[in-house]
DNA sequence: CCAGATTGGTTCAACCATGAACAATATTGT
DNA sequence: ACAATATTGTTCATGGTTGAACCAATCTGG
């Protein structure tokens, strides 16, 4: 009887395990944010950037409008962040033959390349951040973690 | 035999577990951001002005440094955010009496008002957003997120 | 066929976060 | 005691992200 919560503080949220945990996932995802940021300076990536092309790189000719969706970014974010990426030769974009409107984008060679260093960094980055939990640990992380984002999809839909 | 990568190819980033789990986490982390900053959209909270409320109320009387330290945050966003919530009447400064360059910082009655109906939002969107997850999943996952954070910040200051 | 509604993308002004340079205060070594 | 150093917080110029307004291409329903 003596673990329970006075009755006139109902319920602090940080007597919620859920709020707690949750708190301590969004300062893990904000610190690797950060190294990441550190990580790519040699590349002269920043996150974004390195978001953009692995988005582009596992879904070649999608389009501005989807990348922005997978990212859970504005359309005009899209817009501001290509034109750098092409000047560097990275990411090429071609009109679509069926739909005038609709840029199609994909990574070049000398794109797909700097990818692949950048995920060297960022594996090992993530490699060591993550060597505390067992694969069966960070599977379970990673599982939890994609049905959330299905439950916020989903609820974002139904407004 | 058929499974196995083909050795010339020697590890694609997406053939690591870790990795492929990290990226949903930092995706999760994004998404609820987002959910957030729509949610405090009636109480006029953005996520960064919400984090700081958390820290000083959980830490009354701390130090704009030890605040950015806490967020992982640059000194001077901290000097920012102060003037609009001080103008709300939110939060209060006040010079330390030993070390006239510190200021101390702490919620007035209305900010810890207010801030306990940001969490009380908060808290729902994450018991929706986690509700997949057992109170086991979700403890571990808390954990295992509070492990990256050490090693990470042991890494940071190796450096 | 064509007037309205929709969709993909861009532009633009506003706001946030950052790091470098700086001022004020405290600490340290001699 | 005091010069050098370190620390706290602010200012400022820069670059990132956003939503609203906009244009062009497409679709829809008479």
């Amino acid at each position: 009887m003596n673990e329970k919560q006075e009755p006139n503080r109902p319920h602090l949220p940080w007597d919620n395990p859920r709020f707690r945990n949750w708190v301590a996932v969004a300062k893990a995802a904000h610190a690797v944010e950060r190294a990441i940021l550190d990580a790519m300076k040699p590349l002269d990536l920043k996150p974004a950037q390195l978001d953009m092309m692995m988005n582009i790189h596992r879904h070649p000719g999608l389009s501005q409008q989807e990348l922005a969706e997978r990212l859970i970014v504005g359309r005009s974010n899209i817009t501001m962040l290509m034109p750098g990426l092409m000047a560097r030769g990275l990411v090429s974009r071609e009109i679509d033959a069926k739909d005038k409107r609709v840029q199609r984008l994909a990574l070049t060679p000398d794109g797909a390349a700097l990818l692949m260093e950048a995920l060297e960094l960022y594996s090992q980055l993530i490699d060591k951040a993550m060597g505390a939990a067992t694969p069966e640990e960070c599977d379970l992380v990673g599982t939890q973690m994609m049905k959330m984002v299905e439950i916020l999809k989903a609820d974002q839909a139904a407004s």
